[in-house]
DNA sequence: ATAATACTTAGAGTTCACTCAAAGTCAAGA
DNA sequence: TCTTGACTTTGAGTGAACTCTAAGTATTAT
């Protein structure tokens, strides 16, 4: 498969296939006779995970650190393990932040469609519940 | 309240205070005699709704734009509740790519964990239902 | 065979969201 | 009053993650 066609299928740009590839995001890809990449049903897991990995925010330096103990061989079974343990929890952390975040917004949301008919705003009755970064000792 | 207090009560440096105030995010924040930040009720409601937007993965840009809207008064409360409700999309969207990327790593463990026992990685059976990045047409 | 298009690399540039530095002002205690 | 430490502003610097540029090579269509 070619670069084109796996920009396509997982709406990333060649330039950050590439740069994925160089920074160890993903293993190298294989290339044809002439050097061109020629992405291989292998080449292509990894893009899939480095994509969905990252479109939830897990950083970039977790992932090179994943794949260098991947080459590393089953030595390092354990240590991936811990690392996509704390991964999720990165990855929970961030989701209970959107909810928050949503709940705030519904609330104002709220608020706003009932000002929208009657003009005006009113804040005074029942503040928003939510605890996202309110009282954080 | 001081620069201080509301930095610990929200986990956020008085650089980044300072740096909200001076481009938009939050209004214009009360201050003492001697031009010294003193945090308002009102002042604390607007840097809760930005640092908790802000932690969910709002861009700034549109932080900016709702303060902008509410400054210019009742005229811009529909515009207001439109630009809530876009935001609320994007961190529902937010929220989706960490229910995928929390799929997959749950697949991805299960498999490690089964590796740390038996000390071999099998992919083989069952692979990982999550749709995320995959077939974007 | 040749022209047009798409690929390659290395390295520089950009964007976002802070974060720091320098130079000066304010406030509280000795 | 003086000193210490926290505050102020303006503007420059930083880190993460791309994104672009330039110069060169490969592939495809005519």
């Amino acid at each position: 498969m070619t670069i084109k066609e796996v920009c396509s299928r997982f709406g990333i740009s060649p330039d950050t296939l590439r740069y994925y590839e160089r920074v160890g995001v993903i293993p190298e890809v294989h290339r044809t006779a002439g050097g061109i990449r020629d992405y291989t049903d292998e080449d292509i897991g990894w893009v899939e995970t480095a994509a969905c990995f990252r479109s939830a925010g897990m950083p970039i330096e977790l992932l090179i650190e994943y794949v260098r103990l991947s080459k590393e061989g089953d030595g390092t079974i354990a240590a991936r393990c811990e690392l996509l343990k704390q991964a999720r929890e990165h990855i929970l952390a961030e989701r209970q932040k959107c909810d928050c975040a949503l709940e705030k917004m519904n609330y104002k949301i709220g608020v706003y469609e009932k000002a929208v008919q009657t003009g005006v705003l009113d804040w005074n009755n029942g503040a928003c519940g939510c605890k996202c970064n309110n009282d954080k000792e």
